[in-house]
DNA sequence: AAAAATGATGAATGCGTATGCAAACATGCA
DNA sequence: TGCATGTTTGCATACGCATTCATCATTTTT
């Protein structure tokens, strides 16, 4: 049983193949200049005394850490986000980065949390569900850490952004509760605070409002708790919706199980019910919910790889994109006359704005 | 606008301040030894630069990374992990530790992961609905990196471990159906090779035994879509089950949605169906879930608390709590004769092994 | 065969911080 | 005033690695 070894250095690891520092470092250090037969030696030292290189000194001396800040907020409460989590980490690991994660919750200040990551003189910081005050964004281009937002717009900053388009998103649905001849809706929006909410509250007012039409709104707090609320005191409205549109599909499914089991309602029969991001649960036969789907991979795609550029090539430009969602029509909306039942998905476009 | 300063050093605040890079580290270490007026000072031209203390070298410095490894799985498939991330997440937050995530599926070996965590010489390792190789957990001690498993039991490693009693819950599920009046049960299996499935249906065999049941075996394949397939299968059989334990909350959903949308069933009128988790989809009105609480917060808590005393206490002794469940009755059961409906919530205890 | 180019190697240094140690200083007490 | 005690301070060094530079060994060129 004999070693008692702990955490060999890359000198010991040199002494016992009879080397220099230098060229332990070098073996481990793809494409560095080293003869074949002395990195045979050194790995077989490393092996020996279990030697595994020290990331942390090695950041230090490249100033580089390989490591991304993610922060992220509503992972308990909307499932959209740990499918992005989950896609977020895939790709960065693959791409030899490691993540340092903040989970944050609604009321907690992302400028607390910035400075941590910082500490850890991250290479990038990748922004979900969470909202970047100028001040803080400033702080992080003088430092020079480049800052992705998904599914945030961004204030002025020289942030990147990555969303859907959720103006078109918010139309889209308008058209749709329109054409299949809805009179009274409403939209449950998340929070008066937030991009995502307010946008596609307001591209669903414009389309509206092109009809004469203009939506009752309340507020889902962005939780199936809030939602499912907020239906109720929808349904207790003089003239009630024929059909609510929801700022994401959890909220639908709250409004959906508040009208089906606390107001006895027929959906889509006596109300239509639209949500947003299409999350798994939305396909389930339970909900078959009427949506708009986000195209996460392909967002996510785009917002890793622009991180990763801009922190290789040393870029300053950043990127602003706008992904096109599809619309995916299941039974939870009465159909307009032209469209056949099942699914309608309107193909989707990237555009740079 | 001036400064263009990127990322100033101790040294060079110290310059500023007038007085020793020390002196600045002290500035910047609780209970150091400074005196209140050279650290305004530091502290005032720390602002000035922006300075703020570089956590990487600190690290090489102080063999502290202060930063914990957490490896999940099942993060999109299972509401309950998200969950225990979150709350993992915040706890290590506020006890000063940052979070480096891994999130793996099932098919990634753990033993590829592990090194790149030992990499960054994590201060502990946090495994969830993850398993750990010997070798791995081997390796780990030798590094003096303490690892916890969460709902996971341990091989013969010293990995502390906090586990739901899963045998005693199994047995809990057996016992209502039983006292419900079922005859024909079923039990829907996450994998043949996860801790957590194979002690639930070990406990749930037993208590059956018993009574001289047997359960039909399907696989559920810990999700949604595995356990809806598991429940049509199920229906095929010749004598069809009366009642479904499922391992886990999310595939009890899938069997429920199965029965009511696939298979006409009414539950629990014609089948009875129990989870395990008791995740908050759980206690919504289209499900209405009987099942096994989790105390997630407690096991958490013990978790946490666990890993962070070995951490600073240099503890040897790892830690196998196993931790009551709470059998949560709703809807989706027949009600034995002496229960009244709504909630029966057994009182849970934690006990040590 | 000599000169030039190429490749491999090690010594030395730097990355930014923490900390042991000794010196300097302040304080209390007789 | 003198000495003992306690508090601050700066110097020097270590943490583990990457990397520059000069040196040396090898190969290629003419």
């Amino acid at each position: 049983m004999a070693e008692r070894k702990v955490n060999a250095t890359s000198t010991q690891v040199a002494k016992l193949a009879g080397v220099s520092q230098s060229a332990v470092s070098r073996a481990f250090t793809p494409g560095a200049s080293i003869a074949e037969s002395t990195k045979r030696k050194v790995l077989q030292a490393a092996r020996k005394l279990g030697y595994q290189p020290n990331a942390i000194a090695r950041s230090l001396s490249t100033k580089r850490s390989k490591i991304i800040g993610i922060v992220i907020a509503n992972v308990t409460t909307n499932p959209f986000y740990p499918e992005v989590l989950d896609a977020l980490s895939h790709r960065f690991q693959q791409r030899g980065q490691r993540v340092m994660l903040f989970v944050v919750t609604r009321d907690q200040n992302l400028d607390d949390i910035l400075p941590q990551l910082l500490e850890y003189r991250v290479d990038g910081i990748l922004l979900t569900a969470a909202t970047l005050s100028s001040a803080m964004a400033h702080e992080c281009s003088r430092l020079g850490v480049p800052v992705t937002l998904f599914n945030r717009s961004v204030p002025d900053t020289n942030a990147s952004s990555f969303c859907c388009d959720n103006i078109e998103g918010g139309r889209m649905a308008a058209r749709l509760l329109m054409e299949s001849g809805h009179h009274q809706v409403a939209f449950v929006a998340g929070s008066r605070d937030t991009s995502t909410s307010l946008e596609r509250e307001r591209g669903f007012r414009e389309e509206l409002k092109k009809h004469g039409l203009e939506p009752y709104i309340e507020m889902g707090k962005f939780s199936y708790q809030g939602a499912f609320d907020a239906a109720r005191k929808l349904m207790r409205l003089p003239k009630s919706p024929d059909a609510v549109f929801c700022a994401n599909d959890i909220m639908a499914i709250g409004v959906l199980d508040a009208l089906r089991h606390a107001e006895q309602k027929k959906v889509p029969e006596e109300v239509s019910v639209i949500g947003f991001d299409d999350i798994p649960m939305a396909a389930w036969p339970s909900y078959n919910l009427t949506t708009i789907r986000q195209p996460i991979e392909r967002m996510i795609d785009s917002a890793v790889n622009d991180l990763l550029d801009r922190i290789n090539q040393n870029t300053i430009v950043s990127k602003q994109e706008l992904v096109r969602g599809d619309l995916v029509v299941r039974f939870s909306t009465k159909l307009p006359s032209g469209l056949s039942s099942g699914y309608v998905i309107s193909t989707s476009e990237t555009r740079n704005v």
